[in-house]
DNA sequence: ACCCAGGCATTGG
DNA sequence: CCAATGCATGGG
């Protein structure tokens, strides 16, 4: 067991909410206060330590996807908004660090089976998915891989879950040929546009990619339903407002959209 | 037995 | 730009 430090403020059980939420995860597995992940083939345990985390194993392979796991790369420091309502929000949850999906096939995997259908159906399905075409490690999966998932035939997705549209569209994505490297560096209208260019994939998937996966401070999902509804709670007239308002409403959390649209959804989650 | 859930693609105003 | 449609599962 090795300590890894993480840049402060940082709470432990704030940022692995996400992975105890929506029930288990069997690719980010909630276990006896801790989280499991299979990491380059090994499957690592984290937890909480005072400055930052207990982690085993732990080397130079390992320690950056820990670090991008746990949201190391956010600048809480610099995220002090001074409107009242997000201001009690990250008040109350203070040293919350949004954690990072490290591995974009798997990102866009799990925002395809999220699209439309309640988290508790999508991690449903998506569970089923891992067990059946992942690699189990000890507790925790490896999630299935793309050269794997793009030999599936379609009738094997639709067998744990997926509408046939959404089948398809995973196996397309695994046997395309997007450079996630490539994309990784470019400015966040042109990722956009990458991605919503294949099939199955929106705005709001791209959004979450850019939010979830790239960390890009200014990602910003208007189109998320769980956002409208806290968005409009907040700043609307109590009517739920539409996409292109809550869009518009996020120009004013510059340049810190993605921090705010995150606290705004765990806030949502864990009530004061 | 419905209805809604952290959408998308398509068609048609 | 907006409205309507079908899709799959899980929880209320």
């Amino acid at each position: 067991m090795a300590f890894l430090a993480v840049p402060q403020p940082f709470d432990f059980e704030h940022t692995t909410e996400r992975f105890r939420a929506f029930g288990p995860d069997l690719a980010n597995l909630w276990h006896d206060g801790g989280l499991h992940r299979v990491v380059d083939g090994r499957e690592v345990r984290i937890e909480a330590a005072p400055g930052g985390v207990d982690v085993e194993p732990l080397d130079d392979e390992i320690s950056p996807d820990v670090l991008r796991l746990l949201g190391a790369e956010f600048d809480l420091v610099a995220f002090r908004p001074t409107e009242p309502r997000l201001a009690g929000v990250v008040g109350r949850l203070g040293g919350f660090r949004p954690p990072i999906a490290t591995d974009p096939f798997e990102m866009l995997v799990g925002a395809i089976t999220a699209q439309q259908i309640s988290m508790r159906a999508a991690y449903a399905v998506r569970n089923r998915f891992v067990e059946r075409f992942g690699t189990r490690a000890e507790l925790a999966y490896a999630f299935p891989t793309t050269e794997r998932v793009a030999k599936l035939a379609p009738d094997e997705l639709t067998a744990v879950g997926y509408s046939r549209r959404k089948a398809a569209c995973i196996i397309a994505l695994a046997q395309s040929p997007v450079d996630f490297d490539a994309l990784a560096e470019l400015p966040d209208e042109e990722v956009k546009a990458a991605l919503v260019a294949l099939p199955g994939i929106g705005d709001w998937t791209a959004d979450w990619f850019l939010a979830r996966h790239l960390g890009r401070p200014r990602a910003w999902p208007a189109g998320d339903l769980a956002l409208r509804k806290v968005v409009s709670d907040f700043y609307g007239d109590g009517r739920l407002l539409t996409t292109k308002e809550v869009e518009e409403i996020g120009a004013r959390f510059d340049p810190f959209q993605n921090l705010t649209a995150q606290y705004l959804l765990l806030g949502h989650r864990m009530p004061a």
